[in-house]
RNA sequence: GUGGGUGUAGCUCAGUUGGUUAGAGCGCAGGAUUGUGGCUCCUGAGGCCGAGGGUUCGAAUCCCUCUACUCACCCCA
């Protein structure tokens, strides 16, 4: 490999072709889904001030503790780029009133996060999320609206094999209970616990729960579960939302241990797993945060949301669901005046579809051919001295081998006849 | 932050106990056919063998350091 001193920074991701049309065709298809169930887009600032993810996300995380971009700008102010998504929304839905515009706010992003961890499979500095929060909605249709249209995405993309696993972490009322007797249960088993755990056994003790390490596994295996505590409204909030999965017929798993890795949370969270991925195994996750609004600066909203890591989707995503763009038919010039004479056909096709291609260099027609060979394309326009003197171009049809002649007054004509012809009979 | 693996052509990789001028496939360019693609054949371009140091008559090969990439831990999408 050559060595260039100038490349990108270690973990940042780039996507290049044929990759990036693939990419589109993915983000096209998400767009249409979430605005046909009602969310619009919304573009937000990639670098925000420190404190809001700070509040947001929950200072004792790991995103907070050692994950984040931050720097001071030229005016020492402390700025950060966006880990995730959702505390720019809810600033954004803060900052901007949209609460007073519409009851009901949905809304839907796509853009790149930035958090500093090492770089592995499905896990980069810059990786991309697709995600979208609703504000208002207290209830569970709309937990379970937002699932169904999930698990709808995973099947448009033919994507097989992702489990959806669920959990409530209870609500402001019923949480602080469970909390004291977790923290109780692990205080007792404080030696079986890595140093992360005991560490946060104050601050975050529901971490404990889903822990990796194999020690705390079997020490948390009979901890107390959060559905024992549940309050009569998590209760029935979680109730109503399984048996309306289960009206549409959207399997799920129940996982009383899963447990979001950031504090904004209550109630109903899931994750979306594939098997695939290998380690980093969550492919879209989130759940429900009914007091984050009001926690920065907003008035009470309760609110559901979720991201979709874009990289490891598409390590999901068969080749074929994206086919490349093809041209349609090559100009093939064999001398200047002929490139002369086919530039502007050229130029008036390919507006909004790729028409023709057409060489410069005037190489040779066996050279030509060969590229419109490997371009894909149904035919292959020939003009050369030949031609000029006949006044019509040589078309050959690459598949069948087929030549015809067609007049140069009425080339553009033709060949968009004949892409006409060819779209309707496919 | 902690481990393991790997760096040889644009890509995927061979390279014997250390031995002359470092190889293949694919891709790219040209030709076999003075103007007809896919198959075949021929030719060509393209390498500081990741970097630096050491051992040796001699290093892609052995040793050390660094670096990049990668996988895993942690954590997350």
């Amino acid at each position: 490999m050559k060595k260039f001193s100038l490349k990108t920074v270690k973990g940042f991701n780039e996507v290049l072709p044929p990759e990036s049309f693939r990419w589109r065709v993915v983000e096209e298809k998400f767009r249409e889904l979430l605005e046909g169930y009602g969310f619009a887009e919304l573009r937000l600032a990639l670098l925000e001030p420190t404190e809001l993810f700070a509040r947001s996300i929950g200072d004792e995380t790991d995103i907070v503790e050692k994950e984040m971009y931050t720097f001071c700008d030229r005016s020492d102010r402390s700025l950060t780029l966006r880990p995730e998504g959702t505390a720019s929304v809810v600033r954004a839905y803060n900052q901007y009133s949209l609460g007073k515009l519409n009851e009901i706010n949905k809304l839907y992003y796509v853009g790149p996060m930035f958090r500093y961890e090492r770089p592995q499979k499905g896990r980069f500095r810059q990786f991309h999320q697709l995600g979208a929060e609703v504000f208002g909605e207290a209830g569970f249709y709309q937990d379970a609206e937002t699932l169904v249209m999930l698990a709808q995405f995973f099947h448009e993309l033919e994507i097989k094999g992702v489990v959806l696993q669920l959990n409530s972490l209870g609500c402001e009322n019923c949480r602080p209970a469970f909390r004291e007797r977790l923290q109780a249960f692990l205080k007792q088993r404080l030696d079986a616990l890595c140093g992360d755990c005991r560490r946060r056994l104050d601050e975050n003790p529901l971490r404990a729960l889903d822990c990796k390490n194999p020690q705390c596994r079997e020490a948390v295996a009979d901890a107390p579960l959060i559905s024992e505590s549940w309050c009569t409204d998590c209760r029935e909030h979680f109730a109503g939302l399984r048996s309306l999965l289960e009206d549409v017929g959207l399997e799920y798993e129940v996982n009383p241990k899963l447990v979001r890795g950031l504090d904004y949370y209550t109630r109903t969270t899931f994750e979306f797993l594939a098997g695939e991925l290998g380690a980093q195994n969550a492919v879209a996750a989130g759940g429900r945060y009914d007091r984050l609004v009001e926690e920065l600066g907003g008035k009470p909203t309760p609110a559901f949301g979720f991201a979709i890591g874009f990289e490891r989707l598409m390590l999901l995503v068969d080749a074929g669901i994206a086919p490349l763009p093809r041209p349609f038919a090559a100009l093939i010039a064999l001398d200047e005046e002929a490139l002369r004479l086919l530039f502007p056909v050229h130029v008036n096709l390919n507006r909004g579809v790729r028409m023709t291609t057409l060489g410069f260099q005037q190489k040779s027609l066996k050279s030509q051919l060969k590229k419109a060979d490997k371009d894909g394309v149904e035919f292959a326009l020939i003009v050369g001295s030949e031609e000029r003197a006949r006044q019509e171009a040589v078309c050959r049809n690459m598949k069948t081998r087929e030549q015809f002649n067609l007049p140069f007054v009425r080339l553009e004509e033709a060949l968009r006849e004949l892409y006409d012809e060819c779209r309707r009979s496919s």
